[in-house]
DNA sequence: AATCCCGTTTAGCAATGGCTAAATGATAAG
DNA sequence: CTTATCATTTAGCCATTGCTAAACGGGATT
């Protein structure tokens, strides 16, 4: 069986939701209905589908688990997906912060040869612009090691892994602090009850706001590197 | 009212068939079906739906003319389309005959500013791969000028103006004879009883059949060079 | 002028993928 | 242990876009 557009969608977002809460296997259908956009209804027969089509599990009022052949198509979709960006951001010139809604669309419809030829063209990259691995050709999926910022211990160096937002306008702030994937930087204070954090960025002192602050990864140079 | 995908795909079509038909601005529902290869019915029931939307008048068994509106959302399309294409081929390095799938499923998804950057990183061309003129985006569609090969006058110098197939094989067979559009040659003679033509291209001498010729539209080099 | 043929249209069906309203199940609170 | 709450599922609706079969119209043939 084929899944149509919108069965890659529903797989390839139930796969990163897992992949967010490594703990449980079991994904929510509400989790689900708020990431798409869509009535909780909606996700319930399409679940239905996805099953009967033996993309997924289905325990009933639980959750669902992604089968192999389910985690075959959302990886595939999730890779043309991040080379895409990858490709609009470092080949074409868009700012990261631009490039979601056509990468999503575009993810549904590049055949393999143009996404082959994207990823040749950036240089076989390994994460996307947001710090999300790129999974391989074969359909293997990177675990990256990474902490939330707000969880991390205060006056020590980290580098940015994952910026966990879609937001244009806090992506196009992250960008002008330079904080992007990659980027070292010290993490000096983190001020108690949800207070903000203090960073040092080449030198430059930013404060960041508790719910901003949440949305950043970090890890250690050499976690980073692992990919 | 917003055309869909499909609404724009008929659109687009009409628009084209009316182009390489300059006597008469009626499309018939027969040659939209065949063009989408899509069931007479089918074309009906969306053409009246377009009708409501105020894309094109409707003469019932007669035809389909676009209106104004009908006739910005084809060449937005159009434009879209090929100049997609057009950054297949010259930026991505693929053959022409490789990319008429993903420009078409492109086409329809790519925003504003993705086409934008895509012609300014093509060196804003007039036509595509094809040979078809790109609309401006103002909405403005050239009118090229050129003549069937199967029609203009032997022992002349013409230039290759448009190629009208989409087969891949053919286009690759024409790319393998150096006959791409603007390409320079001589039409040495043409066989009667729908013969074979002798054609001149860079010292080479070639023969094309007559079905195979009559997919070729040729034109002088200064008619060429009027886009 | 009557008829036949072919292109076109109408009628009715199916699948996809949304929605709201109502029923139901699991779990937490009294 | 019963009940209240909230997530989840079922039921039923709608629009889009395809299909086949049948009705219909207009121009060519007899």
């Amino acid at each position: 069986m084929t899944a149509t557009d919108s069965m890659q969608e529903y797989l390839a977002e139930a796969y990163r939701i897992a992949y967010y809460q490594p703990d449980s296997p079991y994904v929510s259908t509400s989790s689900l209905a708020e990431e798409m956009q869509v009535s909780a209804p909606a996700v319930t027969r399409m679940v239905q589908r996805l099953k009967h089509a033996g993309f997924l599990d289905h325990e009933p009022y639980r959750g669902i688990r992604l089968t192999e052949a389910g985690e075959r198509e959302a990886l595939a979709n999730i890779r043309r997906h991040r080379l895409v960006e990858r490709f609009l951001v470092d080949v074409m010139g868009f700012g990261w912060h631009e490039v979601h809604d056509d990468a999503d669309d575009m993810g549904l419809v590049v055949s393999d040869a143009l996404v082959d030829k994207m990823d040749e063209m950036s240089g076989y990259p390994k994460r996307c612009p947001h710090g999300e691995p790129i999974p391989t050709a074969d359909g293997m999926m990177p675990r990256v090691i990474d902490y939330p910022l707000s969880e991390v211990e205060v006056e020590s160096d980290y580098v940015i892994s994952r910026v966990h937002t879609h937001d244009p306008h806090k992506l196009r702030y992250f960008s002008e602090l330079d904080l992007e994937p990659g980027k070292r930087f010290r993490l000096v204070m983190r001020a108690p009850f949800k207070g903000p954090l203090q960073l040092q960025v080449d030198g430059q002192t930013h404060f960041l706001g508790h719910e901003l602050a949440g949305t950043l990864r970090v890890c250690s140079e050499a976690e980073y590197l692992l990919v």
